[in-house]
DNA sequence: TAGGCCATGTAACCGGTTACATGATTAG
DNA sequence: CTAATCATGTAACCGGTTACATGGCCTA
């Protein structure tokens, strides 16, 4: 999943710019699956006005710097269908606390413990933050994303704290003599 | 998490050589979290030999290729200790099912459910076969990471069977009035 | 007065993927 | 006879990130 299509998606809930389309990805209601910056959305905002799937306007405003507002077309509709129809590429999962758990044993408790910490804390804002953006929205199919990545975020973190304590008490067993001297 | 760092991490578990980590990552105990391809993971080893973290050694076997088998040096055990110390990056999840879902009002019902179901098989594989790599492991730290993906995983998987029939009712709902003539 | 927000855009860089080259063996 | 598995490695390419440029307004 590009950013081009992410930008013909989200603009196909209404008119939008690459500032604010840059917040919907990063904070808003599809944070929890994508991910873009600006240096990819306005490459691809122009590219898909100079392929006819979008219209721009501009519009000045007092005191703060103008803003490019998009607009999906028919035809970029109709891409955006044909697009989202083709069988969809797996789901990507990237977890570096993971691989932090598989390696519990040469690491020393406090590394494990602490990053079970931070990621306990911050699934517990995403969570937080997702269950705010349900409250705000309208579109059903959107609810319905955001709902069940509500649940299955809340999900993942009981379990974790549920089993939590498993994972410390194997940290550091197989801890090499190494003095804490970290050489740079 | 850089290729560079899974190699270090997964050759802390044993020697192993670049075919081997490839499968490793792929299909076995670092796939759920994980993922690399030959044309990263030959160059980090070479890398990775370079900077003194690995050593390797040539073994020939008749009638196949020749395998270069890498072992992690102490260096490397305090490298891959310190990279796994400093503050872990957040997990990343992307899911381009769940654009789908987002836009299920825009589109046909059938590619909804398509979606769906392919989606509910990739995780019911995904599923089987973390729950075999599990039954073959031995590092308890290992089987602590793969039931907590199997967890996690079958979790999602029941919550998507429970509501599919939510999304599905919606699929289709706003669709523009273009017929089912894609334009190449 | 420093920093953050609004807002758009470009350019350098980089990590990683895809595809290719090579080649013997084994399974269908 | 074809395709897959084993096995290593390189080179072209590409999507995306980071950092920079610009600048007014507002808040602490």
């Amino acid at each position: 999943m590009n950013v081009r299509t992410l930008c013909l998606a989200i603009l196909s809930f209404g008119e939008s710019t690459g500032y604010e389309i840059k917040k919907q990805s990063v904070e808003g209601k599809f944070s929890y699956f994508v991910d873009a910056s600006f240096g990819s959305i306005y490459p691809a905002l122009a590219r898909l006005e100079a392929d006819g799937f979008v219209t721009s306007r501009q519009e000045i405003q007092p005191g703060k710097p103008p803003r490019k507002i998009y607009e999906i077309t028919e035809a970029g509709r109709t891409a955006l269908v044909e697009e989202l129809s083709e069988p969809p590429g797996r789901d990507v999962f990237r977890s570096e606390f993971l691989l932090i758990a598989m390696c519990a044993k040469n690491l020393p408790q406090h590394v494990v413990t602490e990053a079970i910490e931070s990621r306990i804390r911050s699934i517990e804002e995403e969570v937080g933050q997702l269950r705010h953006i349900v409250e705000e929205l309208d579109d059903e199919a959107a609810i319905w994303t955001a709902q069940y990545g509500v649940t299955c975020k809340a999900q993942a973190l009981e379990n974790l704290k549920k089993t939590r304590g498993d994972l410390e008490k194997l940290a550091g067993s197989r801890l090499s003599n190494t003095t804490t001297n970290a050489a740079e």
